[in-house]
RNA sequence: GGGCGAGUAGCUCAGUUGGUUAGAGCGUGCGGUUCACAUCCGCAAGGUCACAGGUUCGAGUCCUGUCUCGCCCACCA
């Protein structure tokens, strides 16, 4: 597996599809796996995630990069920390979404051209050229093809990002056994009285041609017109002849009318009513009375109901129970008639008179032209309001009375609304609990028919001569109540997310009582958007406690939306759409993966730009830089096999200063970033992970290792090289979760390709690698490496204010006082890191007499001297020291200020006052030693 | 009309039980051809943590109000 060289750069194209094939024709991405490995333990309990299953309507967008992300982050966490893990694929078939994209595709080719593209055999047979041909079964066969081939790119590009899913247990929503179990939960909901059909207001939308949920409604501000029309009413003491009214010939004797006002001036033709406020004086004489509609003639009363608000418009308003939510509510209380006046596809049907066959918007022009020829129109106004749209391919949703089937939600929500407040689902972050409760509070019933084709098939036949309905888990015969076998199936199939809402349950082999649902079910942690919480995680919350009994999931974490540089929702319309497959081509899956954990908080969207993966990617160079580094050290006595004696370091006792702070640190960051792990805090964590990379290991251990490694010291030398790869080992286990390929690539070339023994078995991967548990800190090892570190730090920093050639070696008197052995013991990082001229560095305890002309560095009890020949400004220098001083008596006094504060000693926690102190003396003792040395230099 | 989130360095953002002198990346300026890495190294500049109150010994962090931006929900013709 390992080659012998490592390149400079690292090249993730090369090896990314390299391993991903490995792991997988390992199985490693099994729990059976583990099992077999002894790696897990089939009693324990496991850790499982449902992956949302993704559309097969196309291609993975940026999002779905941030859902394998987290999700794989924390299934290789979990798996690498020995609970037994499964992660479970899967593809939805995306109902109506599907059959927007096939019929967008057939606007601009024919079926034999889409079937070309998307790979699938023409048929010889008989076929429909155009989507207008399109019938059932034709639509069946393409969307067949065309999940088969979305299908397969999305699963190939899961694992380009690096997915560790069991691909084995991969399903698709409309596969046999899903299928069963969306039949299963019909039926039984039927049964229990959860499911019924009823012809009521629902949306539809006119281009799909088929009723909508209320959630799919999306609505947005248009600009439209307020039109007020005047409907005549007719006169008590009329004596003419009763076909004028009818034959619109009511313009003589009408001197009494009624305005109304509208934005939807085509629905007059469905209007069964005028309705005024009951409290309304102005209209008090008009209630009761009759008026005619024009254009259709026909006579409606003039009503009262409270919906009505009397300060809009002209306090009256045309009632259309079929075409309006509101006129719908008020024409069931009024037992108004209900005139549909559209087609389908919304266009004016025979009810509308001669504007039928008219489009809605075309007759909405020809009434109002209409209307103000006869008079009638008495204003427009400029008006902008929210109109619905259909959130699949933005057409006005018409409202319309029309024969559906509906889930009776209430009694479900009950039980997902307790199971919630109980905190049996806990969601991530918390504050999205209040979301949901809320949404399930009001919760209206859900309409779930879809007049499409792709979907599963409404399992309901009716009886051609009894009528009846055969509600059943088995394709019947005949008529359950009179036997006939004259009957037929119900056209319509399910709302998408009827089949999801299952998808936690349905996926490990429900309703069977298999051995996966028994042992993987209730998952633990359902990971998607919040953008879906009512759509998907409300409804498998009722769904799954319906038909299991059981939450179907433990913790809900939900993940922001991944926005554009400037913020802005990436769409194609705006062609500001960034192709996960082109950032993994050109940066590599880690580093887009990275960037997305390490960029993002829970439940806050986040700004994805190609400079913040350039910075992953380079971070990912790093490592591999480091590892470089490593392991040529190493050679040419490399490791065989790691065993388990390198899990601990050897040789204790000949551990510098250097490599008990670097373990320290090491350790400090595992407590940490288990902790941030278990608190889904996997973007601080990944940032904790890579400060210790970059920040300490490789800034500071890797050029103090160097010491030791270019010494002469064999023993000096193997220490560190045991520090070092012990260190980054471990790290490397500690970043696998976020980075998998590039810490893999390298944990193969440390292990030779041979893997590591641990408890006799032989572990060849670093994803099967034990997470690592912290060690000990050794806090004084920090405290001292800080004072050397820091020294090195204002060395430097004189060296670049005083514009020291870089290369230059300077001399250095120190005293050291307390830390005198501390640095004399460091004597070489001192000379190496910041560059000191080793015959010319001086460390005394203290100094008898302090060069003259050269920079005073005061730090943490040391005083450090710099005789920076020629190039010391004593003024300057005064000045530099004069400000230092200030800074300190600022600090100083402010300190002093709080010690002071009796409150605060009696009642801060004593480390907080202890430190509070100690910090005080130090920089009391180190103004102190400024101020003398600022006297001195008079 | 309700609800939620955001407002911290020029930009993008961290900062989760309230506790050292508030951090990072990018950008900017200065300096670097030493054998892990220029996808790099060193140094620096840059913040009254939106505003006003409050709680507290102590507030970027908790509470109240205000302003700005964004999102979600809601049947107003």
């Amino acid at each position: 597996m390992a080659e012998k060289t490592m390149s400079k750069t690292y090249d993730p194209t090369s090896t990314e599809q390299r391993l991903y094939e490995w792991w997988e024709s390992k199985g490693y991405f099994r729990p059976e796996t583990q099992f077999e490995l002894g790696l897990a333990d089939p009693q324990d309990k496991p850790f499982v995630i449902s992956m949302p299953p993704s559309n097969v309507t196309g291609e993975l967008h940026i999002g779905h990069a941030m859902v394998m992300g987290i999700q794989d982050v924390m299934i290789r966490y979990h798996r690498m920390r020995g609970e037994p893990t499964l992660w479970l694929p899967g593809n939805d078939h995306a109902s109506i979404g599907t059959h927007n994209v096939i019929e967008k595709a057939l606007d601009q080719r024919t079926c034999d051209d889409l079937l070309t593209e998307i790979g699938y055999p023409l048929p010889e047979d008989d076929h429909p050229l155009t989507r207008w041909d399109l019938g059932r079964e034709w639509f069946l066969k393409l969307g067949w093809a065309w999940k088969e081939h979305y299908g397969n790119t999305i699963n190939q590009q899961i694992r380009r990002l690096g997915g560790s899913c069991d691909w084995q247990r991969e399903r698709f929503t409309m596969d046999e056994g899903l299928s069963q179990a969306v039949r299963e939960t019909f039926v039984r909901l039927y049964e229990e009285g959860l499911i019924y059909q009823g012809e009521y207001l629902v949306n539809w939308c006119p281009h799909c041609t088929s009723a909508i949920s209320d959630l799919e409604v999306i609505h947005w501000e248009e600009e439209t017109h307020l039109w007020y029309i005047r409907y005549l009413l007719i006169n008590d003491d009329w004596d003419g002849p009763e076909e004028e009214w009818r034959s619109g010939q009511w313009g003589r004797g009408a001197t009494e009318w009624i305005e109304v006002a509208t934005t939807r001036p085509e629905t007059l033709l469905g209007d069964t009513a005028v309705a005024v406020n009951p409290s309304d004086e102005r209209y008090e004489e008009l209630v009761g009375r009759t008026a005619v509609l024009p254009s259709v003639g026909r006579h409606i009363p003039v009503i009262t109901d409270k919906a009505v608000d009397p300060s809009f418009g002209t306090g009256a308003v045309k009632i259309t129970p079929a075409h309006d939510p509101d006129d719908y509510e008020i024409g069931q209380r009024h037992e108004l008639e209900v005139i549909d006046v559209l087609t389908d596809t919304a266009t004016m049907n025979e009810k509308a008179g001669f504007y039928q066959g008219e489009d809605r918007y075309e007759c909405r022009e020809n009434i109002v032209v209409d209307l103000e020829r006869e008079g009638l129109l008495v204003k427009t106004e400029d008006y902008t309001h929210s109109v619905g749209h259909c959130q699949r391919c933005d057409t006005v949703i018409e409202p319309r009375v029309s024969p559906q089937w509906f889930v009776k939600v209430k009694p479900l929500a009950e039980r997902a609304i307790k199971a919630v407040r109980e905190g049996q689902v806990q969601f991530i972050p918390e504050r999205f609990t209040k979301v949901y409760l809320n949404w399930m509070e009001g919760i209206h019933d859900w309409c779930i028919s879809r007049q499409l084709y792709w979907g599963h098939r409404i399992p309901v036949w009716y009886c051609e001569d009894c009528g009846a309905l055969t509600v059943s888990r088995e394709d019947p015969t005949e008529c359950e109540a009179c036997g006939s076998p004259n009957i037929h199936q119900d056209p319509d199939i399910l709302d998408t997310w009827f089949s999801s809402a299952l998808w936690p349950f349905s996926t490990l082999g429900w309703p069977e009582d298999t051995e996966d649902l028994h042992y993987f079910y209730p998952t633990t942690v359902m990971e998607t958007g919040y953008d879906i919480i009512f759509f998907w995680v409300a409804r498998m919350i009722m769904m799954g406690l319906e038909c299991t009994g059981e939450v179907p999931f433990h913790h809900v974490y939900l993940h922001g939306m991944v926005l554009d540089e400037e913020g802005r929702k990436m769409s194609r319309s705006w062609g500001n759409v960034i192709d996960p497959m082109e950032v993994v081509e050109e940066y590599g899956s880690d580093a887009l993966r990275f960037t997305l954990l390490t960029n993002s908080t829970p439940g806050n969207d986040t700004r994805l730009s190609l400079q913040k993966v350039e910075a992953s990617r380079n971070f990912a160079n790093k490592i591999w830089n480091a590892a470089r580094f490593v392991f040529s050290s190493l050679a040419p006595q490399r490791p065989t096999a790691m065993t388990d004696e390198a899990e601990t370091l050897g040789h204790q006792d000949a551990l510098t200063l250097p490599d008990r702070w670097i373990l320290s640190r090491h350790n400090r960051l595992i407590a940490s970033v288990n902790r941030l792990m278990e608190n889904y805090q996997f973007g601080e964590a990944g940032r904790q992970i890579q400060d210790f990379l970059w920040g300490e290991f490789c800034d500071w251990y890797i050029e103090i290792s160097k010491i030791r490694l270019y010494g002469e010291d064999e023993e000096a030398r193997e220490v560190a090289r045991r520090v070092l790869i012990y260190v980054l080992e471990r790290t490397l286990r500690l970043l696998h979760p976020f980075m998998p390929f590039v810490t893999e690539e390298i944990w193969q070339k440390l292990t030779n390709g041979e893997g590591r023994r641990a408890k006799g078995k032989t572990i060849d991967s670093i994803m099967l690698a034990r997470w690592p548990e912290p060690e000990e800190r050794d806090e004084k090892a920090e405290v001292e490496m800080e004072v050397i570190m820091a020294l090195v730090r204002d060395i430097r920093n004189a060296r670049a204010e005083y514009r020291v050639d870089p290369g230059k070696r300077i001399a250095a008197t120190i005293a050291g006082g307390e830390r005198t052995d501390l640095l004399l013991d460091q004597r070489e990082v001192l000379v190496n890191l910041a560059r000191l001229d080793r015959e010319q560095l001086a460390i005394f305890p203290t100094l008898a007499e302090k060069p003259r002309q050269a920079v005073t560095l005061v730090v943490g009890g040391v005083e450090c001297y710099l005789p920076l020949a020629g190039m010391v400004d004593l003024e300057a220098e005064r000045k530099r020291l004069a400000r230092e001083l200030d800074e300190m008596t600022e600090l100083i006094s402010r300190s002093e200020q709080l010690l002071d504060n009796e409150e605060f000693v009696a009642k801060a926690p004593a480390h907080v006052v202890d430190r509070e102190r100690e910090k005080l003396a130090q920089n009391e003792a180190r103004k102190s030693k400024l101020q003398v040395r600022l006297d001195s230099l008079g």
